[in-house]
RNA sequence: GCCCGAGUGGUGGAAUCGGUAGACACAAGGGAUUUAAAAUCCCUCGCUGAAUAAGCGUGCCAGUUCAAGUCUGGCCUCGGGUACCA
């Protein structure tokens, strides 16, 4: 055995071991308990960064940990690979989406072995082939058949200069990214898929996850935003026109005052024709923002039409405005509005001068809108028949009479909209739809599928080739001319069922329903926090789709799920000559001076320029603070790299990079080199006897079995990484203190080794192999067990309590194990400490929490 | 704006079900070893304080409780998402 820990010999080896074993390739085995492990796969952006080291050391972490639990563990890989990023890159280094594809692929491929991931290579998958996405276009095709997809129009981000379609990434300020040029809405015609289908039952299923978390849950609840609500028919006044409203507060009808409609309503359009105000109105909205952030917050804005609408209880006429925080397809594209009692509404009566009503007060005082709407539920006034009625009577109320009337139902409405798929970008999967003569539009016959997007192409930076080049849309169904579509699938498409595909990789249909029913659902999944909505609704979806095709017998995709935060570094900059930021990487500071704390006061970089810090942020480009993977792990190996991302912070936290932190860890790992090398100099170690063990030996073996505990729930159960490292660490504390002066001593320190070499391989695991290997064992600690915790050595004689006073500690006593709770009070009370805190004060109450804590209430 | 989180020493964090606030590290300071340095080892380390006394202390303000970092209400700051970045 070598005397030095030497990271970048002993990971070499012991990943070759790994390759030619092919250790982590792994088939369906009916006699074994299977564990599916799963970390959101990469988008091959050129590099790996910390973020990506992070989501898959957790994954590794919880997939050896459950391999040692003798589970048959599934850890796959692939590649997220169509996408804009591709495209820009393209463009900028004159190549095409591709090439510079798979040249990443391969590149980060490398970079993902060198970091000792145990993944099963041979399932690999990239989602821009068309081995891959041919399935997805046939299941959107089964999708069409059973009337789950159809066609819209529906609002692009439109350059008038580049003529072509913006994401909204690409909007800055309103503006073109390229040309600056202001940004329009243009309504083109779209596919969706009908998620709204399937809105009741993800949310009601969301119930039966017990493995996510709550924060992701509620996100998604809300996201999916069930209301139950009145849809009401208004009529408008002198025309045999009406119009609906949706609404979840009919209890408020009585105040309604005006009627909001969206700019582009055919009411409003249709009254424009001779009033130029409105139609400029509706001119300036068709350009505004559709992101519900910018609806949210932009200037609200409206203009009467000139109609008025029939109230259906009171019959007053209400006048009708258009307003920009109506859109047209959402809803009805009409609201009612009650300015008493909502505060957008209140808002905008008050811009507009229009009259407000209250109806709705406090059960036991008068209502107060002089400066704010009212928008709690309380109790009807104002409102004839149904004064006095609290919100649900008054629901109930007002919708038997609005029913009864012909004029209102009850309905469930939903905050989540149908899945537009549609893209007017090259990079991704085209879409199987056909355009025949007459104008018919079919799914592409599944004799023609895949349809293959051409790789070898130009890109000319605003149009997408297979839309250039007039001659690829061009086939035939049935002998006669057809026109392909030119939209790609949005990529959410791909990720939404990658995790099933990996179950048989190279299946010649889909997936193949006795493997993917053996691996599923997902075991562990691991990502981002900033999927919480969209992909992991998607994903949720799809899996649906699949069961509801025969494909999968699951509910649920994923059993458990971990999301992590972000990774953050030290940030610096200078002011150059123009005073513009140049931010310059943490690897080139120089710290001049720190203050008595420890903390940057001065530094510089590598030319002398004086920098200012701005302390951690996210690691990005435009800040140059992204550290390199790569040569940390040539700096310090992957176990190192490893090792300071499970400990720093807890997975779902951020994590701020620190290098003396990660020097901090590779120390910790040079200690256990040196612990068990001189252990495994001494020669084999004897049989252990438990009987023989003195008062310090057995102190030390219960410290072994407690850590062996902890850390197997930390990892197993709480996923709490950096905990069970710190036990692992105060152990060797002990450990290294530990004398070898007899046989015993050596015979525990084997075991004490033994168990920290396997808690800590799912960490560091090429170190962990090593010493496995040279202390003797001769299967690969891949087929070891995970260590057990003897209970009896947990036992123990005596216990410390704390004891408080009016619950302030006091003083700490240790008392016999099966101390009497009249024993500890009275050994408590004679404390010196405590007689001081309670001398002359009458003892009102003691409370005892067994073996534990004594609080003495006296005043 | 709306939805969801987070906030604890100089720093990252720990405290798992309401029961010792600061585990484990990093940084800093002191010491040993060394010709010297690196490496390694030992000690100190929330604040005030001479103190091992005492008081204060988990973003802010209230509240519940014998007991609150943890529960409740109201704020503040930062982060994620907001449907075409992935």
């Amino acid at each position: 055995m070598q005397e030095q820990y030497n990271p970048s010999e002993i990971e070499g080896q012991v990943q070759q071991h790994w390759h030619d074993q092919k250790t982590f390739e792994v088939t369906e085995d009916p006699n074994k308990e299977k564990y599916y492990c799963l970390a959101m796969f990469p988008y091959p952006s050129g590099r790996l960064h910390m973020g990506h080291v992070r989501n898959y050391t957790i994954g590794d972490v919880v997939a050896r940990y459950q391999r040692l639990q003798g589970k048959n563990v599934l850890q796959p890989i692939g590649w997220d690979s169509f996408g804009l990023p591709a495209e820009n890159a393209a463009i900028n280094n004159n190549t095409a989406p591709a090439p510079w594809t798979y040249e990443n692929i391969d590149y980060m491929k490398n970079q993902l072995k060198m970091l000792g991931f145990g993944y099963d290579w041979s399932r690999e998958i990239a989602t821009c082939t068309p081995e891959y996405y041919r399935w997805e276009q046939w299941f959107f095709t089964k999708l069409y058949e059973k009337g789950l997809v159809y066609k819209k129009t529906s609002a692009v981000n439109w350059c008038p200069n580049d003529q072509t379609v913006l994401a909204n990434e690409q909007v800055i300020d309103g503006c073109c990214w390229r040309c600056d040029t202001a940004v329009e809405q243009k309504e083109i015609p779209q596919w969706f898929i009908k998620i709204t289908d399937y809105a009741d039952e993800l949310l009601n299923d969301l119930d039966t996850l017990d493995g996510w978390p709550e924060q992701v849950k509620t996100m998604q609840r809300n996201w999916i935003g069930r209301s139950e609500g009145i849809e009401m028919t208004l009529k408008v006044a002198d025309s045999d026109q009406e119009f609906g409203i949706y609404t979840t507060r009919p209890d408020t009808v009585m105040g309604v005052t005006y009627v909001a409609i969206a700019a582009g309503h055919p009411l409003a359009e249709a009254a424009s024709a001779n009033n130029p105000e409105l139609a400029a109105f509706i001119e300036e909205c068709k350009n505004a923002s559709t992101a519900e952030a910018d609806m949210a917050t932009m200037e609200k804005k409206g203009v009467a039409t000139g109609l008025y609408a029939i109230h259906p209880l009171t019959g007053d006429k209400v006048p009708v405005w258009a307003a920009n925080f109506v859109l047209m397809n959402y809803g009805t594209g009409a609201v009612m509005s009650v300015p008493a009692h909502d505060q957008r509404d209140y808002e905008f009566a008050i811009k507009y001068n229009l009259p407000m009503k209250a109806v709705i007060k406090p059960a036991d005082s008068e209502v107060d809108i002089s400066s704010e709407a009212y928008t709690e539920k309380g109790v009807l006034f104002n409102s004839g028949e149904f004064d006095g009625l609290e919100f649900q009577a008054a629901f109930d109320a007002i919708d038997a009479k609005l029913t009864a009337m012909g004029q209102g139902q009850r309905q469930v409405n939903y905050r989540l909209r149908d899945w537009g798929v549609s893209r007017q970008r090259y990079w991704g999967a085209p879409i199987p739809m056909v355009t025949l003569e007459d104008g018919t539009m079919i799914p592409t016959p599944e004799d023609q599928l895949p349809v293959i997007l051409p790789e070898d192409v130009v890109m000319d930076g605003i149009q997408s080739p297979i839309k250039a080049d007039k001659e690829w849309a061009k086939t035939t169904v049935d002998g006669k001319p057809a026109l392909r579509e030119t939209d790609t699938f949005d990529t959410f498409m791909e990720s939404s069922w990658y995790y099933a595909r990996y179950c048989s990789p190279h299946a010649d249909e889909m997936l193949d329903p006795a493997k993917a029913n053996y691996w599923l659902p997902v075991d562990q999944y691991i990502g981002g926090i900033e999927h919480a909505c969209m992909h992991l609704l998607y994903f949720r979806f799809f899996h649906k789709l699949l069961r509801d095709s025969g494909l999968v017998n699951s509910n649920e995709p994923a059993k458990q799920l971990l999301t992590q935060g972000m990774v953050l570094a030290d940030a610096f900059y200078y002011l150059n000559e123009k005073g513009a930021r140049v931010w310059v990487s943490p690897l080139e500071v120089n710290v001049l001076e720190k203050d008595d704390k420890g903390r940057i006061t001065k530094c510089e970089d590598s030319q002398g320029h004086e920098l200012v810090y701005t302390g951690m942020s996210k690691m990005s480009k435009s800040k140059n603070n992204g550290i390199d993977p790569q040569m940390m792990v040539e700096k310090y190996g992957a176990d190192t790299v490893r090792l300071f991302m499970m400990f720093a912070a807890p997975p779902e936290l951020t994590l701020e990079w620190q290098e003396s932190g990660v020097e901090g860890a590779h120390r910790f790992i040079k200690r256990l080199w040196k612990l068990a090398n001189d252990h495994i100099a001494q020669g084999e170690a004897p049989a252990l006897d438990v009987a023989a063990l003195s008062n310090d030996q057995k102190a030390l073996r219960r410290e072994l079995h407690k850590t062996i505990a902890k850390v197997s729930d930390d990892i197993g159960r709480r996923q709490m990484f950096n905990t069970a490292v710190a036990a692992v660490m105060e152990l060797m504390n002990h450990l290294q203190k530990a004398p070898c002066n007899n046989e015993q001593d050596s015979a525990l320190m084997q075991e004490a080794l033994s168990a920290v070499v396997r808690l800590l391989y799912p960490i560091i695991p090429h170190v962990s192999f090593a010493l496995w290997q040279e202390m003797g064992n001769s299967e690969a600690i891949e087929d070891a067990s995970w260590p057990t915790v003897d209970e009896s050595a947990l036992v123990e004689d005596s216990k410390l309590i704390v004891v408080q006073v009016n619950g302030k500690l006091r003083a700490k006593i240790t008392v016999a194990a099966d101390a009497t709770k009249d024993a500890v009070e009275a050994l408590g009370l004679a404390d010196e400490h405590v007689v001081k805190h309670t001398e002359g004060k009458t003892i009102r109450k003691i409370i005892y929490v067994p073996g534990k804590l004594l609080n003495i209430v006296a005043n």
